[in-house]
DNA sequence: TTCAATGCAAATTTTTTGCAAAGTC
DNA sequence: GACTTTGCAAAAAATTTGCATTGAA
């Protein structure tokens, strides 16, 4: 589902980005972690493998990962921003109560069209690009602890 | 589609929160400019009427506004909250060029169900209260400029 | 006179910017 | 050697917090 290391080296490559150590670990880091880490916690957790490691290098990466299509942002929540390597067009749930995010297979009614993202839609005049679908309320887990 | 007066200072006194100048003219400003704007935006506004206003009254305004449901927080974008008193369910757009936030009356697939918000939803087992779209693209007035 | 609401100042959090040092082709 | 990438430090932007003052019932 993710890009493994050859594929990931020759994506950077054909972008015209050099495949740095940071950019791989960091690349890797939100592949393989479905939290949907903020910049801190990619920061965190790529520290220990590259202690050298800047908060500049990180949100530099993101930004050229998520330019390049290879992550996307979730603004999920208002202050902070998430990464996310799935980029197939899926919907977001945040739990209220306990902050997790989950990702949701589809739209509750089926709809959420899952090609939109590689496919220009026109909406109301205007030229659609991508988009996001966030959903709020209580997770099942929360729902249950408070039983 | 906006509370009038009238109804805005009884709804207040019924979620115990008093019908302030501040709060009046902070929910008036937002229900009035289809901006959704920050809140550094409604303090620019209405600080020009109630000049001792601070922002910190804005941002306590906004949360009791949200809290008792008259206004829905808008995070399109990942830094920053906009504000929105059309409560009714409906999608939002942003022009990655000009920065607008364009309202949507539905989903492109015409099935944004308008009625969720007020009923609870169950997603793959989490209880759903709130849902938002957002499309990112180019609005049509960027786009016709640059031609 | 009690409690809620406001406002100032400082602190916190997240992200961005300027620039020098290090690495790459 | 030119160009890219990194990392530090400082700045900027958005939001929150502590607390004293004001205002209303």
């Amino acid at each position: 589902m993710y890009l493994e290391r050859e594929k990931l080296i020759n994506f950077l490559k054909e972008n015209g980005i050099s495949p740095s150590p940071q950019r791989m670990q960091i690349y890797e880091y939100i592949a393989t972690h479905d939290t949907h880490p903020t910049a801190d916690e990619i920061y965190g957790a790529v520290y220990k493998k590259i202690p050298s490691l800047s908060k500049t290098t990180v949100y530099n990466t993101v930004r050229v990962l998520a330019e390049i299509g290879l992550i996307n942002e979730l603004t999920i929540d208002g202050t902070e921003i998430r990464y996310d390597a799935d980029t197939r067009t899926h919907a977001h749930f945040k739990c209220t109560q306990c902050g997790r995010i989950f990702d949701i297979s589809d739209g509750f009614d089926g709809n959420f069209s899952p090609e939109l993202g590689k496919n220009e839609l026109n909406l109301e005049g205007h030229t659609v690009r991508f988009k996001q679908l966030y959903y709020y309320g209580i997770c099942r887990d929360c729902r249950e602890n408070s039983n």
